[in-house]
RNA sequence: GAGCCCGUGGUCUAGUGGUAUGACGUUUCCCUGACUUGGAAGAGGUCGCAGGUUCGAUCCCUGCCGGGCUCACCA
């Protein structure tokens, strides 16, 4: 058999070949009525919100794409689908900025056709960026959250928890975003660094001044009581008093509450409706009256008085001043102080008073935990941030959001008695704002209202799982639930992994995956996280061009699980060089392989050369050790594990070591030939079927110019298993010390400045020549040899 | 303020109860019949600091310092 190879490997084009013969052949479709047991993973649907995509995407996405041909090799049938995370505030907020929207000035209608529009444009770069990877996903599987499918599923999931008890619908103070002008959810929330002024305010009463502190002057009109800590003497003449409030003339009580710490600022804070958390209790636990004084869009209203319409931004500026000018302002003093912000466009936080829909989860946090407890997590101590969030959550799950783009709620409510009317299940999805209610309320009244809130994006996230198995339809797939694996990185913990598990909880009383694997983030090579702004954004595309998309998924396999990992070029050439030594080591193999009869077997193992014995004892421990990395999510201990043996021992040593046999078959005989060919061939073969998940182009083309059988792909070929026969311990001492006097003789020639094919002459000691005489003919080769003595010690001459 | 992770030659990194892996860079040599995107070799580390456990610690424990992440407080 001939083997024609190019002499050069040419990634672009070798990649772009087999993307499209893969996806012709729907290599990587899922068996749905297969009896192989299913490996599924439950992909993290991409925001579509993104022009371009960084190589910290294209490195997080290959991780697990790594396990997903892995499993598939190990004879898994593997449930690989892809989703677009394109409804909900995200994309919103993205076209927004984009295209410079106000939310307030335009049509729902027009606004959602834009939204569509964006999606399918952030698709298509997210499609193009996986497929140039070589993902093996199969693209019958793909959903968006804003599809049929999806909505259906929410629906479905929020009539399933309001029957269940896990929803109900509050109106009480709440965090709002003025910028996106919506209710939010805690885990919605940033934290920034702001510099601020901490104001010294008189207020009067009795005649006296009292000094308040407050980096928030511009709630002074929404202030509804004055408190301090019931101990402190300073305050003590004051109780059941009341304060006049300056400027805005008109009085507070002044009530007591232990919360209040004296060391702070006067000791004396005043109560606003509402300023934070501490507020809001105080306001409820002393039935004080509302004073709400801004607008949704977070402009000042008649409680402000003169201030009327300004931000609260230019308020506090104003009202400082004023009461500057009246002397109210005592002092001021510079601080520097955390805020919470709305994460997607680092708003502060208000906090106002809607009615809103909200899971329970406050009162479930210890089965809560309990449940992630189930779960494997990899890494381990990633588990620690599910837990340490479930314990410092504060608030239910808000999941109403006053938005236009998302899934609508299937509810309607009566306008007379209040109460909920639910859609039709077997009509999912529907869009209530769209859809007129048929029929009356129980209470006979026919003034029904729909909803015409959204559901929270992580409402319709939540429910991947589900969404995957097709929950609640005819189609659904049986025993699919739990999936095998969650991927996704560490900065969603506390969002995709917390509310999944709190949906699968819910609804099933089971775990939503029997595994999650944790990524880290791509950063550049400061160890800075990528932005635009920044100007440290690598784009993908660009890396995968100049080097193939091999070597971008090898520098993707060497960071260990859940460690970010740093751009450097220099990183990814060096992968590159890997692709090229694959290409070149599997040339000479062929060329030695020709006349060699791969199907049959015609070589007797017992019968080996002891080197050749050797390798393929180090070949089993890379396949045992390769084999217990992927297993647990470790790529990057797999890909070093080969990437050794192929590298150091079997192209610099063994290579060398069995070229004079492969080469002069006439002085060394066509037995010692055969015996170098069937180990070349087990041994690469293998090698490239290791390397196959992480880099399944090169395998791929490499397998099918000599492997192949039919042209059977590499990938849906069976996984290495290591031949226990080969072990064996004295075999493994002689070829060892074989390679360490090759290193030796090796050293001596280059330290005398000779080429390594001069040739020389050898003292072995003993024991030394006992081990080698078994293998002396290879020896002599590898090291030139002219001749091999015994003596007191090692030494090399020319 | 708390929790988690990390701190290894110039840079990046692996790893383990017995003083250390690989890559990049650097120096010298070799165009070895696959590969110069190659090969051989050299220099370069008291494995953050201080204690402790141990026959012995880079690896275990405690404290500290430094970095990152996460969370909280935020009158």
């Amino acid at each position: 058999m001939k083997i024609e190879m190019p002499n050069k490997y040419s990634a672009n084009e070798t990649e772009a070949k087999w993307v499209e013969i893969w996806n012709k052949k729907k290599l990587y479709k899922f068996k749905k009525n297969s009896d192989d047991s299913t490996f599924s993973i439950d992909t993290p649907p991409p925001y579509a919100s993104a022009d371009h995509l960084h190589v910290g995407h294209g490195m997080h996405y290959s991780q697990f794409e790594f396990i997903a041909r892995y499993q598939r090799m190990k004879g898994k049938n593997v449930f690989f689908p892809m989703g677009y995370d394109d409804n909900g505030l995200p994309t919103e907020r993205f076209v927004e900025t984009k295209y410079k929207i106000d939310k307030s000035k335009t049509t729902r209608k027009d606004f959602i056709k834009l939204c569509l529009e964006e999606t399918k444009k952030t698709g298509k770069t997210y499609y193009d960026l996986f497929n140039s990877l070589g993902f093996s996903i199969d693209w019958d599987l793909v959903y968006q959250t804003i599809g049929p499918t999806a909505r259906r599923v929410a629906q479905k999931s929020f009539l399933d928890l309001y029957k269940k008890g896990r929803l109900e619908r509050v109106d009480l103070p709440s965090m709002w975003c003025t910028t996106c002008q919506t209710n939010l959810a805690q885990a919605d929330l940033d934290n920034l660094e702001f510099e601020s002024k901490f104001n010294d305010i008189a207020f009067t009463a009795k005649g006296r001044e009292l000094i308040i502190s407050t980096t928030r002057p511009e709630l002074i009109p929404a202030c509804v009581a004055l408190s301090y800590n019931p101990t402190d003497k300073r305050y003590i003449d004051l109780k059941g008093e009341f304060a006049q409030v300056p400027l805005f003339n008109y009085e507070v009580p002044i009530i007591t509450d232990e919360s209040v710490d004296p060391e702070v600022g006067t000791g004396l804070m005043m109560v606003c409706t509402f300023g934070d958390k501490e507020d809001i209790e105080k306001w409820h636990k002393y039935n004080l009256p509302l004073r709400i004084v801004f607008s949704e869009a977070g402009e000042m209203n008649k409680y402000a008085g003169e201030f009327e319409g300004l931000t609260l931004k230019k308020a506090r500026t104003a009202i400082l001043e004023k009461l500057r000018e009246t002397g109210a302002l005592k002092s001021q003093k510079e601080i520097t102080h955390a805020v919470n912000v709305h994460e997607r466009c680092q708003t502060e936080i208000e906090f106002l008073k809607k009615p809103q829909w909200q899971i329970k989860v406050l009162d479930k946090k210890e089965e809560l935990i309990e449940a992630g407890r189930k779960v494997n997590w990899y890494p381990e101590h990633m588990r620690t941030r599910y837990e340490h969030w479930i314990n410092n959550l504060n608030w239910n799950w808000s999941i109403s959001r006053q938005r236009y783009y998302g899934v609508p709620f299937p509810v309607w409510y009566c306008e007379d008695c209040e109460s909920v009317i639910l859609g039709d299940e077997t009509k999912f999805p529907i869009d209530p704002r769209e859809e007129k209610y048929e029929g009356k309320c129980e209470c006979g009244s026919s003034k029904i209202v729909p909803e015409m809130d959204v559901m929270d994006t992580w409402m319709i996230s939540s429910n991947t799982p589900e969404i995957n198995a097709n929950w609640s339809s005819d189609d659904e797939l049986k025993d699919f639930l739990p999936m095998s694996l969650r991927p996704q990185a560490h900065d969603i913990i506390r969002t995709w992994a917390f509310y999944t598990i709190v949906k699968s909880y819910y609804s099933h009383g089971d775990i939503p995956w029997k595994d999650i694997m944790i990524s880290g983030h791509g950063q550049d090579s400061h160890g800075h996280k990528m932005s635009k702004s920044k100007g440290n954004f690598v784009v993908a595309q660009e890396v995968i061009e100049k080097y193939g998309s091999d070597s971008f998924r090898l520098w993707s396999a060497t960071s260990k699980l859940g460690e970010d990992l740093k751009y450097r070029e220099e990183d990814i050439k060096s992968a590159q060089k890997t692709v090229t030594k694959l290409w070149n080591a599997s040339k000479f193999c062929y060329m030695h392989l020709e006349d060699y009869d791969h199907a049959g077997k015609n070589y007797d193992p017992d019968k080996l050369e002891l080197m050749d014995r050797w390798l393929l004892l180090k070949l089993n421990k890379v396949i045992n050790n390769s084999t217990d990395g992927f297993d647990v999510y470790e790529f990057s201990k797999a890909k070093k594990e080969v990437e050794n043996f192929f590298w150091s021992t079997f192209c610099d040593n063994y290579l060398e070591i069995v070229k004079d046999r492969l080469y002069n078959p006439d002085s060394r005989g066509e037995i010692s030939r055969l015996s170098g060919q069937y180990t070349l061939h087990t041994v690469l073969l293998d090698v490239l079927k290791i390397f196959a998940p992480i880099a399944p182009f090169i395998t791929e083309e490499l397998h099918s110019h000599y492997f192949s059988e039919d042209g059977k792909s590499i990938h849906i070929s069976d996984w290495p298993e290591a031949d226990i026969g080969f072990e064996n311990e004295e075999i493994e001492i002689a070829g060892d010390k074989f390679v360490e006097i090759l290193g030796n003789v090796r050293r001596f020639k280059s330290e005398s400045g000779k080429s390594l094919k001069e040739e020389v002459n050898i003292v072995l000691i003993k024991e030394d020549f006992e081990l080698i005489s078994k293998c002396m003919d290879d020896f002599k080769a590898a090291t030139k040899a002219k001749g091999v003595v015994v003596g007191e010690e090692f030494s090399v001459s020319f």
